[in-house]
This record gives C-alpha cells, sequence and structure tokens, in this order.
RNA sequence: CGGAGCGUAGCGCAGCCUGGUAGCGCAUCUGCUUUGGGAGCAGAGGGCCGGAGGUUCGAAUCCUCUCGCUCCGACCA
C-alpha cells in the first residue's frame, strides 16, 4: 500500500477523551473512530489489525476441529424466554421492538441460538462430539463504556460452544478449548494466564477466564509468580487425547491464579511469599463448562447407544477479539507508538522515502515496494511529501515491526537502513541484503 | 444508577463571570524557501458556538428544558 493513497488518519494531538494508553494510541493511529458512546468504527489500519486476530483465532479453532459457523446479531426474545434468560440477563440486554411488536434483542451472548440450532438438527449421540463456533458482534449495554474498545459495547467476540454425550466428554472439550486458548494468546504475542473465576450469569461449575497482566487492567489478581515462567510454545499436541489435554490444563492452572472474585487469601498466603504476586489484568477470554443448564430446559437431547434420550453436556467459551486489539497495545508499546507482534502487525514492513523526488530514492524505494509486496509481506511506502521527521514519527506510532529507511545519502554509499521497530536497532546494509533480510 | 464535569472549525483549546454578532495553536489548501526525527515565511478556506424554547433592541455569553459525551464510584463473561 502506498501510503498517499491510504486513509490513515493520525493525528499529532491525543483526543480528550482518551485515558488509557491504547485508547490514546488507536485515535492517535487512525485505528478507529467513535461512533457513540462504547461503539466505534474501524478505520482501515485498526481494521487489518482485527481481521488478523481473527484469522489467527479461526485457524487455532479449526486446528483442534471446531467448526465456524455465523448466527445473527438480532435474536428473538422467545428463545431467551425458553432459557429463562429474558428476564435474568438485566438492562445489560439491548431489547428492540420489530414492527409487528414483536420482542427482539441484540444479542450479547449465543447460547440459546447455538442450543436451538443443534437441537433442530442433531438426535443422536453419534453426532457427538461437535464444538459450533463464530465470530460475531456482540451488544452489552454497558452502563459505563470506557477505555475505547477495552470495554465497548458493541465488540467482536469469538463464542464457541461444545456438544457432548457426557460431562467427562464435556470437561475433555473444556481442556481442549483451554489449549486452544493458550496457542491463540501466545501467537497474538501474549501472556494470558487463566484464573479460576466466577461464572456470572452463563452459569456452570467450572470457569477459568485468561488474563493479561497490565497496569490499566479493570480486574486485581493474584498470583503465583512461578506461573509467568510457563508457556504452551510450539509443542505437538493431539487434540483428541484426554490425557495431553488434561496434562496441559493441570500443568497450567495447578499454581495459585484468581481474579479478586475468587481470590482466596489462605491459600494465597500459603505460596512462599516471594512468589506472591497481585497485579491487574485485562480478562481476554473465558471458558465455560456448565453441563445440562441450557439442554434441559430448551430440549437439545440426543439418543444414546441404550436408546434413552439425555440432554446434551455442553460448555462455551469466549475470546474478546476486539478487546485483544486494546489489550495488545496495552502490553506492547512505548513512549512513541504502537509496537505491534509481527503475528497482527497491520503491515510486515514501512518503507521510509526521505526525500520524495529524487530520482534514485524514489527508484529504490519503488523497487524495494514491489520486491517485497511479491514476496508477500505486505508493505506500507510512505511516499507522502513529507519530511523525514514526520514519516518516522508516522512509522513509530503505527507500530511496523520493520522500517526500511531509504534516503539519497545512504544510496550515495550504497546503503540504506533497516530498523526493528521492537528494539530500535538499526543497521546499515545494502538494498539486496536488506531485502534478503525481510524476505528471509 | 449516585456524584462531578464538558459540548465553540478535523484535533487541542480560549472567549461566557461583566450580552454588542467568534478567536488561538495544530491540521487542510496555495505560493516560495527548506528537506535524515513531527520545518519557516506569506496568504486562503473552513463555524447555523450540541438542540429547542425563553429574557433582551441584541444571546456562544443570562434563564428553562432537552440531547450527547467524559471522569470518579457502584455495577459487569
Amino acid at each position: 500500500m502506498r501510503l498517499s493513497r491510504y486513509f490513515l488518519p493520525v493525528l499529532k494531538e491525543t483526543p480528550a477523551e482518551a485515558q488509557i494508553v491504547s485508547h490514546r494510541l488507536m485515535l492517535r493511529a487512525g485505528m478507529i473512530r467513535q461512533a457513540s458512546a462504547g461503539i466505534y468504527s474501524w478505520l482501515p489500519l485498526g481494521y487489518k489489525v482485527l481481521r488478523r486476530i481473527e484469522d489467527i483465532v479461526h485457524e487455532e479453532q479449526q486446528r483442534a476441529g471446531h467448526i465456524p459457523v455465523l448466527m445473527p446479531t438480532i435474536q428473538s426474545a422467545d428463545l431467551w424466554r425458553e432459557s429463562g434468560r429474558y428476564d435474568d440477563y438485566g438492562q445489560e440486554m439491548l431489547r428492540i421492538r420489530d414492527r409487528h411488536e414483536r420482542d427482539m434483542l441484540y444479542g450479547p451472548t449465543n447460547e440459546e441460538l447455538i442450543t436451538d440450532i443443534f437441537r433442530a438438527h442433531v438426535g443422536s449421540y453419534k453426532a457427538l462430539p461437535l464444538t459450533l463456533y463464530h465470530i460475531q458482534w456482540k451488544f452489552r449495554d454497558e452502563v459505563r463504556p470506557r477505555f475505547g474498545v477495552m470495554r465497548g459495547r458493541e465488540f467482536l467476540m469469538k463464542d464457541g460452544y461444545n456438544f457432548d454425550l457426557t460431562k467427562e466428554d464435556a470437561l475433555h472439550a473444556y481442556n481442549r478449548h483451554l489449549v486452544t486458548y493458550l496457542r491463540t494468546y501466545e501467537r497474538l504475542g501474549l501472556q494470558a494466564i487463566p484464573m479460576r473465576a466466577d461464572s456470572g450469569p452463563i452459569g456452570g461449575d467450572d470457569t477459568h477466564e485468561f488474563l493479561v497482566l497490565a497496569e490499566t487492567g479493570e480486574s486485581e489478581v493474584f498470583y503465583d509468580s512461578a506461573i509467568t515462567d510457563l508457556t504452551f510454545g510450539d509443542r505437538a499436541i493431539d487434540y483428541d487425547s484426554r490425557e495431553e489435554c488434561r496434562a496441559v490444563l493441570e500443568e497450567f492452572t495447578s499454581r495459585y491464579a484468581r481474579t479478586d472474585e475468587t481470590h482466596d487469601e489462605a491459600l494465597f498466603n500459603a505460596i512462599p511469599e516471594e512468589r506472591r504476586k497481585s497485579a491487574r489484568g485485562i480478562e481476554v477470554g473465558q471458558i465455560f463448562y456448565f453441563g445440562t443448564k441450557y439442554s434441559e430446559p430448551m430440549g437439545a437431547m440426543v439418543t444414546n447407544e441404550a436408546g434413552e434420550r439425555v440432554p446434551v453436556h455442553m460448555g462455551s467459551h469466549g475470546i474478546g477479539v476486539s478487546r485483544l486489539v486494546g489489550a495488545i497495545i496495552e502490553a506492547s508499546h512505548d513512549e512513541k507508538g504502537i509496537v505491534w507482534p509481527e503475528s497482527v502487525a497491520p503491515f510486515g514492513v514501512g518503507i521510509v522515502n526521505l526525500k520524495q523526488g529524487d530520482a534514485a530514492a524514489d527508484a529504490a524505494c519503488e523497487d524495494a515496494y514491489a520486491k517485497l509486496a511479491a514476496a508477500g509481506l505486505d508493505p506500507l511506502y510512505d511516499d507522502r511529501e513529507e519530511r523525514a521527521g514526520a514519516k518516522f514519527a508516522t512509522m513509530d506510532l503505527i507500530g511496523l515491526p520493520w522500517r526500511l529507511t531509504i534516503g539519497p545519502r545512504g544510496l550515495a554509499a550504497g546503503t540504506v537502513e533497516l530498523t526493528r521497530r521492537k528494539t530500535g536497532e538499526t543497521q546499515e546494509l545494502s538494498l539486496e541484503s536488506a531485502l534478503a533480510k525481510l524476505t528471509a
């Protein structure tokens, strides 16, 4: 993409309403624009990052055999009356009436809809296990939206639902989801710690929240510092293996890690003092096992091997996709701007032409641009008639992993500069070596 | 939902108290000079001062109502 033809409305000054760093940087980098309280338009740069996160979430879900679907945002109140949640959910649910005076709602979550789909089409235990998920916009009418996309009213969420014959099967699905989430967050460049949590209006016995440690987090968390040494890494795992999935769950949840909702002072104090940590965290996902809470009232039954009709065991699992954009920035930025992990960066490399209009610089930039694009690196070429300082400031702000700086002075000496955003480390080398390094 | 604020140009703000027909910086456009970390000079465009009523000869300014947004708290997958 040529910056001169892109739409990147960066701001020099910080809008007054933005309190936390991710919100400020998203506004300044031209990623979002507030439409109303807690509701945002995603501008090109923000949208690209959002889509890249979505892609990773999809890949990790499908790797585990989970099947993508897409359910609507607007739902009928009737299904929610069946589950009993229409009255329970309270004012956080946006209620709508259509022209025929039917009660509708903008979905805050999808247990009812997915259960309806399941019961309409599945009647035999032979179709199990089944996990369906989607990535769709949700609306929760928060009393007080704040912090930009971190706590919006409208937000993009991946929500998945597993259907299993027995509790044991459903618990395996729970463990399997925990593994997919660990992998997903690590690919996003985040350390997200699973913590025992409260189930809230979803209900159920077993639930873990995933929290990213950040000063601006909304939750207070308490944990054994040994847990931050754990990484899932690139290990191979058989998602169908109950033993392997349970081992991962045990590895990642055996040490103390809880939010203030479930914090237990006595257990916490049993940890050696030097490992006792309290911090703030951003909740980026949660997994639940809730058994037959929805399948029983809504009649999601299958016939088992013995010919009996039994309610299926279910769980649900969510990742706050739009919130993750903010969470990643909270976890990865500096005083100059955003520092994107390579996996979600909106462009792979930025090309800065120090002297637009200089024949040698223009030619070298065009050459680099064409080659990097051909190599699939999705370069952003700053070909604007701007001074070097302005171009550097823009690149630093939007946080691309690499910056290729090309100018007449360097070209005369046969070099260009390659700078790593994360460290600021710059090396001077020939254009050919720089391209080779980037495309390696 | 309790408390506190704020709505004036794309962004950041002044003007309001003490009414007289709107201003500054950044951004934008034009020209010239500049050109390796957010350039300088000169000029230009852009506003029904959130909305509706009211008071007044006259309202951004005073009064009433209303809408929107933000912050603190409570609440909250």
